[in-house]
DNA sequence: AAAAAAG
């Protein structure tokens, strides 16, 4: 940091007391009224500056009150008392037009960043791009950037127009941006990038997912965006086939793993283990806080081991994901040396694309009611329907599949063959409603999902983000109706800040009602009465008529 | 508190 830097530091925030100061003041206005010689402009302000200095400055005055006054001069001010070295009194002689030049430019950093709210911390950031054409500065071959326009990409969203640029330099990074916004083209590019070609050295990228769906996804990003690179790309699955059949020589001529963390664990705690990580270049850990949450250090300990296993002295991380909380911060700025952070937004902000519905159903079983009144108006498939657990996924499956819509259920139960399908179907448009557990919750990217309905209400505000990010994507707009009933008061604040926060009108009371820390909460889930059954009791039709007027829909939010 | 993550 240079002397000029360290008093902009020092220097903010802070006024210019002019009225104390008038006589300063009167001498730096006399200098700078005359625009002749600039150099001597130059010479004569420093000189004005070593006089103050040395006078009138000393004791209270805060060198920073004359920063603010010569901000249009552009010479590096020495701090009282510092000696005045060499190389300082050489940088008087940089020509004015040169330090003038990185000045405008670092307005013009700044003002990008603020114009995409982009905020950032750490050291020597790259200048974010504008266009993915901007990448062959970083000689980024024209394959690459050929890929990433026909993969749909146009130009670069906040996260990526930041996140590559600073991949490309081979920094490790934090980055944080809303869902659906491009984090997953963010990595790839400088990975795809970086390895060049295959290499039949093993692995050198390993991209870690908290759910087989979405390392998937992942994967099939991956092969779309490096077309033409002739890489080995690799999700668990079909390396274990591959091992079983070639023996585990074979990964060697793999480039990139695309996995969930416990079947690295697995085939890395096998004797001898089964894959080699001591060739990986850039680990990558997706939705990040998802795997750090849990009170269990579980998934840390998980990373512990694969950590220890990149043996490479040349290994890189990028950890990615739409929320994130202090304790991945915490981590990451211990463990990553250098480490950029990059958040888009808010920190923990829903997308401003989904338009958000609280809707109060008074009972569990109001619930059905009011979901088969959303479908029978008419709902634009396809839909999401998030239950809490797979109990209750499969409940209010058997209550929907009599009632004419296409409807299907996906959770960790199902196997992994009538996973993969209905996945399939659901891209595919044969599903219309898809019922899900958390499982869906986080990274899936579904095209053109048009209404997420939380039938039960989320356990977080994390989870709430989320789960209505499955909509709203790619700058497509969505709908987002959440239930909540006389029991859901624990989070209903902490998701009603989260809804005004993304310009969404909230009544006062939700805001102002009781905070719950973690513990409280958790008593209260504990004290709550298990919830009942999904399904349609023989009582359903004599509570049918006060059910309809309890369902009111207390507010909405126009886009 | 539940869900997810090995074969």
């Amino acid at each position: 940091m240079d002397a000029y830097e360290l008093f902009r530091k020092l220097s903010t925030g802070v006024k210019f007391d002019k009225k104390r100061f008038q006589v300063d003041a009167e001498r730096f206005q006399l200098v700078n009224r005359q625009p002749e010689n600039e150099l001597n402009d130059k010479k004569r302000v420093i000189e004005v500056f070593n006089s103050i200095n040395h006078s009138t400055l000393c004791g209270k005055r805060k060198h920073n009150d004359i920063e603010k006054e010569t901000d249009n001069i552009n010479e590096p001010i020495l701090l009282e008392g510092m000696p005045v070295s060499k190389s300082q009194n050489k940088r008087c002689k940089v020509p004015f037009t040169e330090e003038k030049r990185l000045k405008l430019e670092k307005e013009k950093i700044n003002q990008l960043r603020n114009q995409h709210r982009i905020s950032v911390t750490g050291n020597r950031i790259p200048k974010p791009i504008t266009e993915f054409s901007e990448l062959s500065t970083y000689d980024v071959s024209s394959k690459l950037i050929n890929n990433i326009i026909n993969c749909g990409y146009e130009c670069p969203t906040p996260i990526q127009m930041q996140a590559i640029p600073a991949m490309l330099q081979g920094r490790q990074i934090l980055a944080c941006a809303p869902t659906g916004s491009g984090k997953t083209a963010a990595f790839l590019v400088p990975i795809i990038h970086h390895l060049g070609g295959p290499k039949r050295k093993g692995f050198r990228a390993v991209i870690l997912s908290p759910t087989r769906e979405l390392a998937k996804q992942t994967y099939r990003e991956c092969l779309r965006l490096s077309e033409g690179y002739d890489f080995r790309v690799h999700i668990i699955s079909k390396i274990n086939q591959a091992l079983n059949k070639y023996g585990p020589k074979s990964s060697q001529k793999f480039d990139i793993l695309v996995t969930t963390p416990k079947r690295i664990i697995y085939l890395l705690t096998q004797d001898p283990p089964a894959i080699s990580f001591s060739n990986v270049e850039w680990l990558i850990v997706d939705e990040v806080d998802k795997l750090f949450e849990d009170g269990t250090r579980c998934f840390r300990n998980q990373l512990e081991t694969i950590l220890k296993s990149c043996t490479n002295e040349n290994l890189h991380k990028g950890m990615f994901s739409a929320t994130n909380t202090s304790v991945v911060s915490k981590w990451c700025r211990h463990n990553l040396k250098g480490l950029i952070t990059i958040t888009v937004g808010h920190r923990n902000a829903a997308t401003n694309l989904v338009e958000q519905e609280l809707l109060f159903v008074s009972t569990e079983r109001g619930k059905l009611m009011a979901l088969r009144n959303i479908i029978q108006k008419g709902v634009l498939p396809p839909v999401l329907i998030f239950v809490q657990s797979k109990e209750r996924a499969q409940e209010l499956f058997n209550e929907l599949i009599y009632d004419g819509v296409n409807v299907d259920v996906i959770h960790a139960d199902r196997t992994q063959m009538q996973r993969d399908s209905v996945v399939r179907c659901f891209r595919e448009g044969k599903i219309w409603v898809l019922i899900c557990t958390e499982l869906m919750a986080r990274g899936i990217d579904f095209k053109g999902v048009n209404l997420v309905i939380n039938y039960d209400f989320p356990p977080s505000a994390i989870s709430y983000v989320h789960r209505i990010g499955r909509t709203g994507r790619a700058g497509h707009r969505g709908k987002a109706i959440t239930f909540f009933t006389e029991q859901d008061t624990t989070n209903l604040r902490s998701i009603a800040t989260i809804m005004r926060e993304s310009g969404c009108n909230v009544p006062d009371y939700m805001l102002s009602m009781k905070k719950y820390n973690k513990m409280e909460r958790r008593k209260q889930e504990r004290k709550a009465p298990v919830r009942a059954k999904i399904s349609t009791v023989p009582t359903f039709k004599r509570d049918r008529k006060k059910m309809r007027y309890s369902t009111v829909v207390l507010f909405s939010k126009k886009i």
